[in-house]
DNA sequence: CTAATCGAATTTTTT
DNA sequence: ATTCGATTAG
């Protein structure tokens, strides 16, 4: 048997389609795979096929990902398939790769050994005060919208020298001068963001041909999954690291693109085969996940779709349930529906999945949950290492590995609060301005000058004296220890707690945690050189510090976080026209993106689909009315069930007017039904006892009224 | 310098 | 409704 042999059984489970990408001869090979369709285990058996069949060596196989989760879900495939953990092979995300090259090559980068990583929110911060030093006013342009202007010149690989303005108006024009400080100041301070991680790498790549042709000689096969959220930057990176010999294994489904606001391109995908010439296309369209009527549903959906490269999902399964459609009287009569549903099927929560367009809608389904006593997990909202006490605490940590980090000195100057306030800080921001120094030497160089008056004084030399300490320790402590450190003797413990006492204890109980993580970190990392710098990367890089608890727990997130996921139930919520498809979705002429987000919910149930809208929902505190989604309407009627649902035919609540008179036919509005009139009543005065149609041709509530019953 | 108060803005989110 | 930020009063 020789060693080819011995890979076919690498095939033995896949069908003809995934069996044609894994063993593909070396060329470009594009697959195309839908949803459900086996993707990653065409991606993990590829790399286990190249490896057995000696095509390529660990080493020369890169293989990248859009998020951590998948990154990590691919690596531990690969080692069940193989049995063995390749050394060498190299597999991430697109921006762990390019931190990963960066600290290889941190000289020729022309950064600091130390540079740290910028997430979105410090990023923010550092635009905000750029904005208010360089005095623009920041009410033509906010400084959201200028992140997100120099994130896409970044994107198009355009320096703040070099950005061509589609617009010289006054607003790009200031927007370019924040950008052309912000990269003064990052690069003084060695910073980088998460997309400076990527731009950086790129030019490094395109401009040091000797390094260039070292990682394209290196990497003869490069797996890409996910490709149709790649934006333009990270696509010529791909081109540039790949170069003219490596092989390209690109799987992609343009059907599930949900990202383009955060500049993915859906062309990629459509222009690989043309720029790469003799590229293998296979499409995976035979779906192991849902049953005929739920595939039905998703294709009729995506049909709608102009911009497609076509493909249609089928399955060997089981017919299945029909579609089930629920029209609720407004969002917390929908929540009632689905949590009553859910108790009805079984103990089994972790099979529910609650999926919804926006997160400000979990909070409804949330009380419903809690008010019926199931448990659940939402998943989103703020991460491990994006809470505030965190941040502040692995601040300090930069401030003593890296003593120029303005971002971080600028976080912790005056938290906890010390007395060092604007007042203060201002001339220390002027001295580094005008000498082009960090803010850390210009507070040394002004302290020396006796630069300080008074009080300030005194605070800025307890703090300057404290980091130093500190600079000192991270040569003799251990990382979990120093932090721990840090943690006894900044004084931010005390500061939460006497903000606010619950939510304080909370905050400690977290940076507890940090240690725990910290500690975790040193054993898991053993033999790391810089244990303290890859620590706080991968603080930034994966904040995620996401103990997924595999327990009985209802799953509520939003669509987007759902995509990659599969569940037995899903429940699919706010179908509504402005909702879901959003309206500024609709405002931007965009709906097919929403499209292929409904498209990517649909295909996330197993067995059984609920829908549902309301008739009327709280929006920013007002009351909204809609029409039923046009999706419901692009699902074709036979697979639809719907469903009625009489849970309270009998509420009831305490008069607050007694001695109202009511009249038949008077409008009325409930926060629970929401709109309706009254049809009937019997008695008077306090038990006075009213029926009201809340829905023209559904059922009746009898309400026994009506404190929160407001006649219109 | 800090605490309180008022007003504006509010899709989706990974890295 | 709720949150975040800027302005204003202590």
């Amino acid at each position: 048997m020789n060693i080819c042999d011995d890979a076919s059984l690498l095939l033995n489970d896949l069908n003809t389609a995934q069996r044609e990408a894994v063993a593909a001869p070396e060329t470009h090979v594009l697959v195309l795979a839908g949803a459900g369709s086996g993707k990653t285990r065409v991606l993990v058996h590829r790399i286990a096929w190249l490896l057995q069949c000696q095509l390529a060596r660990a080493n020369h196989i890169l293989a990248v990902t859009f998020t951590n989760r998948a990154a990590n879900e691919m690596r531990d495939r690969i080692q069940k398939l193989l049995g063995y953990n390749p050394s060498g092979l190299l597999t991430g995300t697109f921006h762990g790769i390019a931190y990963y090259l960066l600290r290889q090559h941190w000289q020729l980068a022309q950064l600091p050994e130390t540079f740290q990583i910028l997430d979105s929110d410090e990023q923010l911060r550092l635009i905000k005060r750029i904005i208010k030093e360089a005095k623009i006013d920041d009410k033509v342009f906010s400084p959201k919208k200028i992140q997100q202007f120099i994130n896409a010149c970044k994107e198009k690989a355009q320096r703040a020298q070099s950005v061509v303005l589609m617009s010289t108006d006054r607003e790009t024009q200031a927007a370019l001068t924040v950008y052309q400080f912000y990269e003064q100041t990052c690069q003084q301070s060695g910073l980088v963001d998460f997309t400076e991680l990527l731009l950086k790498t790129y030019e490094l790549l395109r401009d040091d041909e000797s390094l260039r042709k070292h990682y394209q000689t290196r990497f003869k096969h490069i797996l890409v999954d996910e490709f149709q959220d790649t934006n333009y930057l990270q696509y010529e990176w791909l081109k540039l690291i790949a170069g003219p010999a490596a092989k390209l294994f690109i799987v992609g489904d343009d059907d599930q693109s949900i990202y383009s606001w955060r500049g993915a391109r859906i062309e990629n995908i459509q222009l690989l085969p043309v720029e790469f010439k003799e590229t293998l296309l296979i499409r995976l369209e035979q779906n192991y996940r849902s049953t005929k009527m739920i595939l039905t549903a998703a294709n009729a959906v995506i049909r709608n779709n102009k911009n497609r490269l076509g493909k249609e999902l089928w399955t060997n399964g089981t017919e299945g349930d029909p579609l089930f459609l629920y029209k609720a009287h407004n969002e917390i009569n929908e929540a009632e529906f689905i949590v009553h549903k859910i108790k009805l099927l079984g103990k089994d929560y972790h099979n529910n999945a609650i999926l919804y367009r926006t997160s400000s809608q979990s909070r409804v389904l949330e009380e419903a949950l809690i008010d019926q006593q199931i448990p659940y997990r939402i998943y989103g909202g703020m991460r491990f290492y994006e809470r505030a006490e965190i941040k502040d605490v692995l601040a300090y940590l930069r401030l003593a590995v890296y003593s120029d980090d303005d971002a971080a000195f600028e976080r912790i100057i005056n938290t906890p609060k010390r007395g060092i306030g604007e007042r203060t800080i201002e001339p220390i921001r002027a001295l580094a301005r005008q000498q082009g120094i960090s803010l850390w030497r210009a507070s040394r160089l002004l302290l020396a000058d006796n630069g300080f008056k008074g009080r300030a004084a005194k605070t800025i030399t307890e703090f300057l004296h404290y980091i130093e300490s500190l600079i000192e320790q991270t040569h003799t402590l251990l990382l979990s220890d120093l932090i721990k450190k840090i943690i006894e003797t900044c004084g931010l413990p005390d500061f939460y707690l006497k903000d606010n006492k619950e939510e304080g204890q909370r905050r400690i109980e977290n940076l507890a945690e940090l240690i725990s993580a910290a500690r975790q970190f040193e054993i898991f990392n053993r033999d790391e050189e810089k244990p303290i710098l890859t620590f706080l990367a991968h603080a930034t890089l994966d904040a995620n510090n996401d103990n997924a608890n595999e327990t009985n727990h209802v799953q509520l997130m939003t669509l987007h976080l759902a995509k990659g996921l599969e569940f037995k139930r899903v429940f699919l919520c706010g179908l509504e026209e402005g909702l879901f498809p959003h309206q500024n979705s609709l405002d931007e002429g965009n709906v097919e993106e929403e499209r292929r987000l409904c498209y990517v919910g649909i295909t996330r149930a197993r067995e059984q689909l609920y829908l549902s809208h309301a008739e009327t929902r709280y929006y920013y505190g007002e009351r909204s009315y809609s029409r039923a989604s046009r999706f419901i309407r692009e699902i074709p009627a036979e697979l639809i069930d719907h469903i009625r649902f009489n849970n309270a035919p009998n509420y009831q609540a305490n008069v607050k007017n007694k001695n109202e008179k009511f009249a038949i036919g008077t409008p009325v509005l409930h926060h629970k039904f929401g709109r309706g009139i009254i049809v009937d009543k019997e008695g008077q005065g306090e038990f006075t006892r009213i029926q009201v149609d809340f829905s023209e041709n559904d059922c009746k509530w009898i309400i026994l009224a009506y404190s929160d019953i407001e006649l219109l």
